[in-house]
DNA sequence: CGCATGCTTGACTGAACTCAAAGTCCGTGG
DNA sequence: CCACGGACTTTGAGTTCAGTCAAGCATGCG
């Protein structure tokens, strides 16, 4: 049983790869070129330094598996290679929000720049690849300037826009679409890695779901349910089905 | 009478401008040094160019202006110099969703980066002054690299943190433990700002703060009843006084 | 096989929303 | 100066949506 992770592009639908893991492990510690951390994070300057050949130390994780650690001292910035993470944040009282479910592309680790340790907490849903931007690399030595910087932070202000999106995704009045527009979200997320945005499977779980938009797993599972009953979705366990994009769509006010 | 806003440090307790117009207005189109902006962002780093003698233009707005547009084309960053204001998003289904109340010291415009358009709606609450960070001078001619855009990107970092606390914040379980923790927030930032964190006037209406935290104005209004009430603060239209942090704190769990 | 985790569904409850009315403050214009 | 209008706020009463508690089922793992 061959690894979907590592498949070849656009398959019929994204699966998680946890629950199939690869029968061969690859060595660890593999490389990354500055040009494929270019191309995962649509960098859209062009390139100046041709030549730049550097390689970037790639990181293995199995699901479940902890990316970073709150309070941790920041050693760099993360691109998602492969796989699929949960960030959130511990709140004053205790509780935990889940702020963000990144994939393919998405960069992990700006919170830690300020402080210069780490403010989230994040884990592994799937087995995942990441690539490291090392700090003295991103923030070479005072006063010269480098194109990873320049990619970097092009690439923040990319995830600044989703968690605002984010932000105000929370905000919608009813729990059903909430729920809807977090589907209509992770639909065209899919698209834009390449996968099919009508056929996916969810790599997080209800309670997750509930608490990245602020309602109960209860809910979110009567949500789930009543879109099915309705012929708008079709879902089974974590495998989600778009029947009608515009009817998802009319639920989203 | 004198306009508190250009008073010297550390008055009684902040309030708003937009009251107390100043009598004798000023001449539009000041300037600002780098020191100044370096200070207002608090830049850690230390400055390598002693001897950039830049200045920057300052902008005034009135109470109820617009200082950035949604979809406007991105020009460049904005730091608040004196004043309040709104940022907000224009949701999907119209409804408009209030990330955050910059004031002195805060960053704006940095959501227009990725797609050279600013993405949200900033309106100033009181008069202000605002600082602008071209984008000309930020993002200097490809190669090189300039300390502002350092300068800037430090304090981008640090608005994301913010952001995700604001995020978190509407994820509390009670609406009253909302309010609780959202005044203890307005309480910390008057005194980073340099004014009393036991007094303080809101520069936001409750429609306003009931949009930030995800519920309506009237269970904003409950809540400072509520809170009044019990004794732990004192209300009297937007004028707060804390009695007791201690009691305030005990309500954000 | 048994246990843990995750998901679904039902019944009940309660916190927050909606609707409504009245009061307060402020700027404006007569 | 004062009266007016509008925006903001407070408070009350009724309703509803989503949370809580609980039971049962499916799945996957040791």
């Amino acid at each position: 049983m061959m690894n979907l992770q590592f498949a070849t592009p656009a398959p019929l639908h994204w699966t998680p790869s946890s629950r199939r893991p690869s029968p061969k492990p690859e060595r660890d510690g593999r490389l990354a070129s500055l040009q494929e951390v270019k191309t995962l994070l649509q960098y859209v300057g062009q390139v100046h330094d041709l030549n730049d050949m550097r390689q970037f130390q790639r990181r293995r994780l199995k699901a479940g598996q902890h990316a970073l650690h709150m309070g941790q001292p920041f050693d760099g910035l993360y691109v998602v290679r492969v796989g699929a993470l949960k960030t959130s944040m511990t709140q004053v009282d205790g509780g935990e929000h889940v702020l963000a479910f990144p994939m393919k592309g998405n960069l992990l680790g700006f919170d830690g720049m300020y402080k210069k340790q780490y403010l989230t907490e994040v884990v592994a849903l799937t087995d995942c690849d990441l690539i490291k931007l090392p700090a003295n690399e991103l923030f070479a030595h005072g006063w010269s300037c480098n194109e990873l910087e320049r990619m970097a932070y092009s690439a923040i202000s990319r995830e600044v826009v989703q968690e605002q999106m984010a932000y105000a995704l929370s905000h919608s009045a009813k729990s059903e679409a909430r729920v809807a527009r977090f589907l209509m979200i992770q639909s065209q997320r899919f698209a834009e890695m390449g996968y099919s945005p009508r056929r996916f499977t969810l790599p997080m779980t209800r309670r997750d779901i509930g608490n990245h938009l602020n309602v109960t797993l209860e809910t979110v599972s009567r949500a789930f349910s009543s879109l099915d009953h309705l012929g708008v979705i079709s879902v089974d366990r974590r495998e989600i089905e778009i029947l009608s994009m515009e009817a998802l769509h009319a639920f989203e006010s």
